[in-house]
DNA sequence: AGTATTTATGCAAGTCACTTGCAATAAAAT
DNA sequence: ATTTTATTGCAAGTGACTTGCATAAATACT
């Protein structure tokens, strides 16, 4: 994923902050540094990544990073993508990226992410819906070496 | 998955002693314990659930556990199987279910583990290959609630 | 069998991601 | 301006897993 362009961020954060205020949520000092840096990120991120930064910065508490991440979730500002390995990871869902279903390919060598458009996976839980299963959902992720890596 | 009959049990515990002895590695009374206790679990298992059985019958540390598993892992004995969720997950490579590549779903309501026996993933890594990617593998877990709990 | 060699174990302590309780603070609402 | 209520930060805790190190126990050697 490519940077956001200053007007892209202009327009997401006010997206988000017009979801905040509609919502009972109050726009805070952290919540304005912590949105900020969550939309200039390039691609998933992980709260450990942002509290790197953040407490660097003596911007927000680590706790505070913890409380609100699942709060953004909830109002569908960002979303857990699920290549978990060992901690979550999450990305931007406002804007273009919204609603949008991929996948991710991780390098194993230089551990950058991609995106891929593609899902093929969606065929397959109609053999689970046949064998009873309700609110399918799927996580699959790719790892491999990238060309770069290769 | 079903229970392991007796006789399987046993064939799949010479099985392993014999990789076990044919490496340097050592047959302990913790090995012994721990690796009939992985044989007889009826699916994917966790290392803190070996954990609390074995401290509870002082049968071994867990520290021996958690150094013991990669051992295992290295020697073929058991896989990892990646529904990672928050902790790591293992699965018995032995007899019959070596090599068989599958993925599993998981109950949100119950947390059962089912294994599926097919995969249609593998087709679209033909994709990533000629994207230039290498060594590719995947991680497909399914979540859903399954037709007791539906 | 007895001893040397080397692997494996257990304990203590540490790390890392993440959570919880609670009093203090700061946004909205009035 | 003051009340109301959401939010924050600190301290402490949890759970999975790791590391260092001295002791114990397997295998190898004589």
């Amino acid at each position: 994923m490519k940077a956001r362009t200053q007007k892209e961020l202009k327009d997401l954060m006010s997206e988000a902050l017009e979801i905040l205020e509609s919502s009972k949520h109050r726009m805070t000092k952290s919540r304005k540094a912590l949105l900020a840096l969550i939309l200039e990120q390039k691609g998933p991120f992980s709260a450990p990544k942002l509290v790197k930064v953040l407490s660097r910065k003596d911007a927000c508490d680590p706790v505070t990073i913890y409380r609100t991440l699942p709060v953004f979730e909830e109002l569908g500002i960002i979303e857990k993508c699920d290549f978990s390995e060992e901690m979550a990871q999450y990305e931007v869902s406002l804007g273009q990226s919204q609603g949008h279903h991929h996948h991710h390919i991780v390098c194993g060598v230089c551990k950058k992410v991609e995106s891929l458009d593609f899902c093929i996976v969606e065929g397959q839980e109609q053999i689970l819906k046949k064998m009873g299963y309700t609110g399918l959902t799927h996580r699959l992720e790719f790892t491999g070496k990238c060309p770069n890596c290769s």
